[in-house]
DNA sequence: TCGATAAAGGTCAGAAAAGGTCTAAAGGTC
DNA sequence: GACCTTTAGACCTTTTCTGACCTTTATCGA
């Protein structure tokens, strides 16, 4: 239990503890230098440790300046947002039910009218093949994204 | 985030906000010189953050008392709002140019912080295949789409 | 007046500075 | 031994920065 990824788990998740906002931001070869690895595991410990369906929102940018910045969801509030994101939803959607998930959202005044119809047309325009598998998985990924984006920024 | 670029970027949009009209002029060499970088990163900060599709409009002149004037334009009227719709964009827009839209309009109190995070995420998820021809006009379809959701729900 | 010179700003290619992806091998677990 | 997780490394993409070389404009002197 003593392998990397772990301890750089725990190192981020006690920054994270220790931030205000609930958000860090470091230089993946530094980190990488301070525990001595190559770069690209700390991809690895972000996918499989900060995933969006562990509550974490991951940003990066490249080039000189370039960095990561790891958010964390605040998980009270939002406890049923994730769960409609990872269980309801999974990997493929229906446009009914993702149109019926955007109404009731707006029913329960999680998003404002505008904020509906907006995610309401990017369902229909960004995946439009109804049944095809193909636009299920990508209604899916569009619909999750933009759920992750309402559990970050709240009403 | 420790580059000259966001800097300068930051710099200037400071004495945007300080001035009256929304306008300031200044000289490129002077700038470089305040910042100790070579006059051409001026030209590099003045086409990644102050392109027309963010709302800006810069003039130059050259030669012996030359200058660089750097514009704000407001966005009042849903009529621009058109404008943008069916000139700007076209039928097929690239990544930056999108993203850098959007901020225009979260920053002329058109979208909130919000909306402006949502239609980010979706350009980038749904049209992820940067510079792809397919991926243009895709994106260009949903923002535009997007773009008509705003105006018939004003905000 | 006109041509040379100085004083700006513009362009572009390439280097540098980040982070991303993919795969193969190594390590664990049952 | 089969299967899953972790680790390393080669190679890729994006963004920023620098410098050499080019163009435009103003001014000054013959």
């Amino acid at each position: 239990m003593a392998n990397i990824t772990d301890i750089i788990e725990e190192y981020i998740k006690a920054r994270l503890g220790r931030s205000s906002g609930g958000a860090i931001i470091f230089r993946r070869g530094e980190l990488a230098e301070k525990f001595s690895c190559v770069p690209s595991q700390i991809n690895y410990v972000l996918s499989t440790r900060f995933s969006s369906s562990r509550g974490y929102i991951v940003e990066t940018r490249r080039g000189g300046g370039g960095f990561i910045r790891i958010i964390r969801i605040p998980l009270e509030e939002s406890e049923e947002l994730l769960d409609i994101v990872y269980e309801k939803i999974g990997d493929q959607v229906g446009i009914n039910e993702a149109i019926g998930l955007i109404r009731y959202l707006f029913e329960e005044d999680i998003i404002s009218r505008r904020e509906a119809h907006l995610m309401e047309t990017v369902i229909e325009v960004a995946a439009p093949d109804h049944s095809h598998p193909e636009a299920r998985r990508n209604r899916a990924v569009i619909l999750k994204s933009m759920l992750m984006v309402l559990l970050r920024h709240k009403k």
